[in-house]
DNA sequence: CAGTATCCTCATGGATACTG
DNA sequence: CAGTATCCATGAGGATACTG
């Protein structure tokens, strides 16, 4: 279990000894996974995510879909899932303008991941 | 892929159509995977279930484990775990007081998942 | 159509002090 | 030791209006 490799070089140090001056809880997340939830984090990003998993999509096409969200924040995560290089953007030269917004390959090896909160939140999180 | 199957009950409904009033996005959250998120999300709970990994943890040593963490988020970050049945407070009624936390057998089978976002985030998000 | 640009609210998270 | 109790900053998220 590769989740817990890193702990029994922070905590176990700390079990015994007392506390150590080397603290400095700077800027790098101290776990692989905090990092994992900033990118998929937040409340619209796997929303998008999954609409995004069922093919190409238009910005109108987000925006319907995704029930209640603005423009704003569509926007907005579209550009930070894109910059995280999770989804591509593709604009066409044309007017009216359109936008189609896909997952990069980065993105869909998020699917193992997703799958796996789903499962989980399926099977243990059953209580509505 | 589990994780689409939903996806085809909404949006498929809603690419061909246009918006529909019955639009009440009230609480329940329109996918599993947010629910699972709204769990482990936030800024400690991950990093306070790898503590907790690691066995049983007194009060004090998660606050020294978790560099920056106050004991306000601390003592709130432990009951939502508590309160969503992820982790178990055991109190020892003597002076000082001593309080013992711990993965309750739900919180455990987190393990696969939270591997999944490690592995994930350590394949793929090596930009640090 | 697919955005910007403002302005605003409020929950998350934090600092500090006190206590059974 | 393991908390409460306050007060406070910040920013994520949202409403609304405007535009290339």
């Amino acid at each position: 279990m590769k989740f817990l490799e890193e702990i029994h070089q922070e905590s176990l140090s700390l079990d015994h000894k007392n506390l150590e001056p080397d603290d400095e809880n700077a800027k790098r997340s101290s776990c692989p996974v905090e990092a994992a939830l900033k990118v998929i984090g937040g409340r619209w990003k796997v929303l998008i995510l999954r609409e995004l998993f069922g093919g190409i999509k238009r910005f109108g096409q987000l925006h319907r879909a995704l029930h209640g969200i603005t423009q704003k924040m569509l926007t907005q995560q579209l550009r930070e899932l894109e910059r995280d290089g999770l989804v591509d953007r593709h604009v066409y030269m044309q007017v009216p303008p359109k936008v189609e917004y896909s997952l990069t390959p980065l993105g869909k090896t998020l699917e193992p991941v997703l799958n796996s909160l789903h499962d989980w939140s399926t099977k243990y999180l059953t209580r509505s």
